[in-house]
DNA sequence: TTGGAAGGCGCC
DNA sequence: AAAGGGCGCCTTCCAA
């Protein structure tokens, strides 16, 4: 039934396994094995599968055709249990888990370091302290008990499953890669940016925009240095405090245009010109390299190529392979959803409980029917907003929906407090104090911020946190669901983005794998919130391009 | 030469 | 219109 077993790599290509008693315990000898890979696949028995670290094991049984159902990844959940615990920040290593269950001195991690473009994962795996298999099965029957001991025991659990499943299918998206037409993306930046010079490699139409700029001010004008065009304004009789892009649309002037569109397409230019496809997409696919849990709030995040900031125009470039769809699914106001079933607000749960267009059934109940306050207010209560409409709004809001707008509120004065908050599942937030919680929360740069200054920025990120994080939580389910349920197909995830996923597919499953995500959706608020009315409705589009979805 | 801060902007 | 959450990464600027 619940077969699970440890698995750690030897010298050689060969692997160290045992059988496992629920308890972690080892239930026999250990085995050695020549061939890692093949340990794994004679074993279609075995429902999960304990390791150190999925970035070191998975890719290899991948490269060897070995797929897996279900793991436990024990430095995923060594970093989840101490969050749990209040120790955010101290070192994640198997090995620093070791050194602290026998209290001897824990050795720091190795710091992290930024992939170079076209790494495979498994390369960048950062190097750390060994850890002997039988240390490895130590730490994870006391993480078995810390589990036990959490405030939620067995959603403390279904986070470290699903984290541990979020590793599985960010390993099987970084080998299948995101399908990326370079030619299409060529001709992109051609058209945008027009022909590139043979000396420079400047493109034409950055040229001709900064010409017009500084033609408009009379003068040489460098667009792409603020502090030179912050000058050349205040030179005009502009009074203006920086060259952001709100800022200056609102002065008439005749280089705004020009230097509008200069900044548009330069960091198009910058971040997805022609160097970084040279970098980053091979054999037509990008692989972003996803790091699953990077954020302390759960999102993923992309190690090197600016993975989860593909801009809009970009997308064109994203193609499906002949005869092949891109299924894209985006989860529609997901985080009012999520608020609704972690509040248990009736009257928000009523409202998401419909597939339809949440903010005008909001602005339909608190707003008579001004669907872009509605949308304000609540984007508003979740991020924190403390002036403005905003916060007249939050009021309305706060009538008809009192216990949504009493989560989030009681989330801000934990974190205003030093308290810690949690996700639904358990992911916790960095404890007051903490390195990671003083990094995050700086501010600008002049003046130390206040005491109260901090604690009211604490309180912003812990209102956002329960919500943002309790989303995070749910889409690793529904990815988790969406992955087993696509097994048989030739289907596959390439793209996942907060939200929002993209499955690649022979154009005859498309309707297939579209229903897939919406019960995989549906499936994944009933597993990670318990039974509520809330609804995770998508967003789909079947295409052959990812700029055609929306 | 290198690394970090700051300004800015892309995504959710 | 302006202000609030989470990121990555480009540039310039400046200090070590």
């Amino acid at each position: 039934m619940d077969e699970r077993w440890a698995i750690a790599p030897a010298e050689g290509g060969g692997a160290l396994l045992v059988a496992l008693h629920p308890d972690g315990q080892p239930a026999g000898e250990v085995l050695r094995e020549p061939d890692l890979a093949a340990a794994v696949g004679s074993r279609p028995q075995v429902t999960r599968w304990v390791w150190r670290s999925t970035p070191e094991i998975y890719p290899r049984l991948l490269a060897s055709g070995v797929r897996v159902d279900r793991c436990y990844d024990v430095e995923c959940a060594e970093v989840l249990l101490l969050g749990h615990e209040g120790r955010l920040g101290e070192p994640r290593s198997a090995a620093a888990a070791w050194a602290r269950l026998t209290n001897k001195p824990v050795p720091a991690d190795p710091p992290l370091r930024a992939a170079t473009p076209g790494e495979q994962s498994s390369l960048f795996e950062i190097q750390e302290e060994p850890i002997s298999f039988e240390a490895l099965l130590r730490v994870y029957a006391d993480q078995i008990r810390r589990h036990q001991s959490a405030e939620y025991p067995d959603r403390m659990r279904l986070l470290t499953a699903s984290e541990s499943s979020g590793m599985l299918v960010a390993a099987e998206m970084d080998r299948a890669g995101l399908p990326w037409s370079a030619e299409t993306h060529r001709a992109l930046l051609t058209e945008l940016l027009g022909e590139r010079f043979a000396g420079s490699g400047e493109p034409r139409r950055l040229t001709e925009l900064a010409d017009q700029v500084s033609e408009a001010f009379g003068r040489r004008v460098r667009p792409d240095l603020p502090a030179d065009v912050l000058k050349a304004f205040k030179q005009a009789g502009h009074q203006v405090s920086s060259t952001r892009k709100w800022e200056l649309e609102g002065i008439d002037h005749p280089a705004v245009a020009p230097l509008l569109e200069y900044k548009t397409l330069y960091r198009i230019y910058t971040a997805n010109g022609w160097s970084w496809l040279n970098d980053w997409i091979h054999d037509g696919r990008f692989r972003p390299g996803f790091i699953p849990g990077g954020t302390v709030s759960g999102r993923w995040v992309t190690n090197g190529g600016g993975g989860l900031q593909i801009p809009k125009v970009i997308r064109r470039a994203v193609v499906a392979d002949p005869g092949w769809r891109l299924v894209v699914a985006d989860a529609s106001q997901l985080e009012p959803r999520v608020l609704a079933a972690i509040s248990r607000d009736p009257g928000l749960m009523e409202v998401a409980g419909d597939a339809g267009d949440l903010y005008k059934a909001v602005s339909d109940k608190a707003f008579s029917g001004d669907r872009a306050m509605a949308k304000l207010a609540v984007l508003g209560a979740v991020y924190g907003q403390t002036s403005g409409d905003g916060l007249k709004n939050l009021a309305a809001l706060r009538k008809r929906f009192p216990k949504a707008v009493a989560y989030v509120d009681d989330a801000a004065r934990a974190g205003e407090e030093g308290r810690l908050v949690r996700t639904w599942l358990g992911r916790t937030c960095p404890p007051s104090g903490s390195p990671i919680d003083a990094a995050m929360l700086e501010g600008p740069s002049e003046e130390r911020p206040t005491d109260a200054r901090h604690a009211r920025a604490r309180g912003r990120f812990t209102r956002n946190f329960v919500v943002q994080g309790s989303a995070a939580d749910w889409a690793l389910l529904m990815m988790a669901a969406l992955r087993q349920s696509i097994t048989d197909l030739k289907a596959e995830l390439v793209f996942f983005q907060h939200d929002e996923v993209i499955v690649h597919c022979p154009a005859d499953e498309a309707d297939q794998v579209a229903a897939a995500i919406q019960a995989a959706g549906d499936l994944a608020g009933r597993i990670t919130f318990g039974a509520t009315p809330t609804r995770f409705p998508f967003t789909t589009a079947i295409v052959e391009c990812y700029a055609d979805a929306k």
